[in-house]
DNA sequence: GCCAAATTTAATCATTTGTTTAAATCAGAT
DNA sequence: ATCTGATTTAAACAAATGATTAAATTTGGC
């Protein structure tokens, strides 16, 4: 009957495939056939095994996304860590988590672009983020006078910035700086420090 | 013979529907007809006055790149600008730029990733960057002990970072956060003052 | 008003591409 | 060993798509 769990590697394998070509080079520029060679398998078993070109990318973007996006609500709702350390942990586990898989941040963004409301809804993020443990922390923060920005949005909006922004623009980074590959990488490991303190310093701006 | 500049008309209304489009959705999604039909045009047209798709997808590209990096080179080259006026006039340019044209970002760092080599080469960045009028003010702040980060590389991503990473995470945000349109602008006028002050107490960040 | 060149149109081509089909092969239960 | 259903393959189809062609129309100088 079944080829048990070992055959699962065909179906495993055409998943992996399929992530690294809509990884480089986005659904509309994916080619069936590339998924498949990539794979090293038949075409017709894309279809086979998934319905189609349409159901193999939703079914990687919404593993993609949900786990980049379940990581942060995470931290932020980790009631053991303060301020501080949530802003280590961030800048510390994402930047290794993209140095890992570096076109994922791309991947997120320019596919994103195409099906806003199809690809989020699946991923419940405003609840938990607007009721997080995070906001509490910091509207408390911002009461007892430690944070001079009073909106938690675009504390966010910095921390990322600072850690996904590099990623993003990295081939304009390496051509406009002259970096080579592991320059670039250097460069992002000594932000794993920096960013911390570069945002604490932001908190107390005013 | 030659229909006058009043026909440029309509080589300019193709250019200017390939550039809405191709903002949109990108090269690849993007289909010849769907361009003819925003110019409200012949398909026929576009090879008769562009060769073909890639030709003048090629011609949007760099068009925009070079007007989108011009900006950033000509304020760091400006000799008679301090750093302080340099980072508010980037903020605050940018992000009005951005906010006229929401979908650069996005479609430059989508389209790239393509295409790194061919599209940046045409571009100088590495030159005008790195003998820039910025890069000599930097250093001698610097070495005055007026910054702590020594490289001017994390600088630069800092700033455009904060500047240009929340219009390419906007989907994610709004979604994220729950936001209207109007309310995401709204954040991105307070950043215009926002970003000079945050920037500039990382600067003195240790 | 007429002509030559430029512009525009409608129709068609050739290729690419997502998907399907039907036959072949394989694995494991009996 | 054989049979059954799962898996794999090769081939083909239909639609989409970038590009071309040849004819029609328009433009501006004479």
């Amino acid at each position: 009957m079944q080829k048990k769990n070992i055959d699962t590697s065909t179906e495993e394998k055409i998943k992996a495939a399929a992530r690294t070509v809509f990884y480089k080079k986005g659904f509309a520029a994916t080619r069936t056939r590339d998924i498949a060679e990539e794979a090293g398998m038949n075409l017709a078993l894309l279809n086979y095994y998934f319905r189609s070109k349409a159901r193999l990318f939703e079914l990687i973007m919404t593993e993609t996304l949900s786990g980049f996006v379940q990581k942060i609500i995470s931290v932020l709702n980790n009631e053991k860590t303060s301020l501080e350390k949530k802003i280590e942990q961030i800048a510390s586990e994402y930047i290794d988590l993209i140095i890992e898989e570096p076109e994922i941040p791309t991947f997120i963004v320019s596919e994103i672009r195409n099906h806003p409301e199809a690809m989020l809804k699946r991923i419940p993020v405003k609840q938990a983020f607007l009721h997080s443990f995070f906001i509490q922390q910091y509207q408390k923060a911002v009461s007892e006078g430690k944070i001079t920005e009073p909106n938690p949005v675009h504390f966010i909006l910095n921390l990322l910035g600072l850690v996904v922004f590099p990623f993003i623009a990295k081939p304009m980074v390496m051509a406009g700086m002259g970096l080579t590959k592991s320059q670039f990488t250097q460069l992002m490991q000594e932000r794993k420090k920096s960013i911390p303190l570069w945002t604490k310093a932001m908190l107390k701006a005013k």
